[in-house]
DNA sequence: CTTGCACATCACGTAACGTGATGTTTTAGA
DNA sequence: TCTAAAACATCACGTTACGTGATGTGCAAG
């Protein structure tokens, strides 16, 4: 005689609760016998059927995916193992994007420093939008080029992501002090090193486009400084500039 | 006069649809303004809190947490920043496995082999039930040399998992054949070597644990082969034992 | 003044169950 | 054999973050 399972002990043989299992019955992918009584009862064969389920769950198919698996009992077209794999695959480059960003903030919260939010909008926005700004710089640069700019960027994406929370972060604390002091000349002179190494050979062309354009789309470009932050800032850079004697604009 | 967008320039903006500006204004994370004829119109501030709401999104926050860190306007409290990531991180590791799985799958497949299902199903078993398995194990063996024996798998996991599929489903594909021959010989004489390999240096503890109790729990450890299969290769073990001379129990 | 488009509000659908509420079957013990 | 408790059954509504119509107004242009 055939062992036979309660759904009792079905489920913690399965970890599963009643209601799961009662769910696959009544969606017809898991179909229990019944007692005289009307109480489910799950075979060996049940056993088997659902091993398939919850291994295919574990891959990240839905039940109705599963149900067609379970149908079918030879799984020999890649076509479908292929596109669940690349779902996982954009899935996963998402987690790593919001893990990455999360671990920025943890570390400036832990290294005693503020988080600031506008700060930190402003660099998820720019990990997030980054398919509509490669659209945007198409208006002004060749493709190719703009591949390789973003390329290079996003090599080094973790360092660059660290130093500019670090700098902007430490030019937010800064505001309010004289802009003329050689406190925040330093710092201004590590934000124009940075920007130059952000920049890259791609200076002229970048120069070119007009600041206007940027902040005209608060959506695209979210600002990390309020206007009278940045009133401040363009203060201390000009300062800068003067002294230096350079004439370059200033993204 | 501060510029206003309409619900149809908002949504172009920034790419939602208006079915999700109508819902964030419903459940008050994003309250629009109303013209006297009732439609709803934004404002620069609106546009600065989406940007918010969408950054936290992209974090992987549900809107309840979103709206709770949009009240408040410092971030600092870095215990659901980690909760956050933590999970995040949780998350990635399941799509680690899925995704190798899969592409396990997949290169047997592509190799022109075919995919034995209940094959793959122990496979996915296997790393799914690790956890159970730890504490099935901790019956028989001190929770250190687990451990130790799980980190070792562990670290060579993807080269374990390419093994097994590619043996066991020859193993399977020999099935019917005389299990004399000399070319299930070969196959049983990979087989009892991968094996040594996996055991390591418990073999004499795992030798202990009888075949009955695995057997026992259809559902920790589902067996790759059907009963008719797995008396075809018990004969073909057996075989291999008698011309070795060597006397080990069969896992 | 009308026409057409943009916008408004219901209201139900989704996936995979969780969580009661309430009634019936099964089983263990007297 | 009877009873009380445990196990099980079926509704039925809640969850998340919207999608998708259906149907009724506001608004700007001709």
């Amino acid at each position: 005689m055939e062992k036979h399972y309660t759904i009792g002990q079905f489920k913690k043989m399965s970890g599963l609760t009643a209601r799961t299992l009662q769910y696959y019955d009544e969606i017809g992918i898991l179909t229990a016998q019944r007692t005289e009584g009307g109480h489910r009862y799950y075979l060996e064969s049940h056993v088997h059927t659902l091993q398939k389920i919850v291994s295919l769950k574990f891959l990240g198919f839905s039940l109705e995916e599963t149900a067609d698996f379970i149908n079918k009992d030879s799984w020999n077209e890649k076509d479908s193992l292929i596109f669940q794999r690349d779902m996982m695959e954009k899935k996963r480059e998402q987690l790593n994007d919001s893990i990455r960003l999360l671990n920025l903030a943890i570390e400036q919260i832990e290294t005693g420093g503020a988080l600031h939010t506008d700060i930190f909008i402003s660099m998820i926005n720019n990990v997030h939008m980054e398919k509509s700004h490669k659209r945007w710089f198409a208006a002004f640069m060749p493709e190719p080029r703009i591949n390789a700019l973003f390329d290079r960027l996003k090599s080094e994406q973790e360092t660059i992501e660290k130093k500019s929370m670090h700098l902007f972060s430490r030019l937010k604390e800064a505001i309010g002090i004289d802009p003329t002091s050689s406190e925040v000349g330093k710092l201004v002179a590590e934000l124009m090193e940075f920007a130059m190494e952000i920049v890259g050979d791609e200076l002229p062309l970048l120069e070119q486009i007009p600041a206007a354009d940027l902040e005209e789309d608060p959506w695209l470009f979210p600002y990390p400084f309020t206007p009278e932050e940045e009133q401040w800032l363009k203060q201390a850079v000009n300062h800068y500039m003067e002294k230096e004697g350079i004439q370059i604009g200033k993204n």
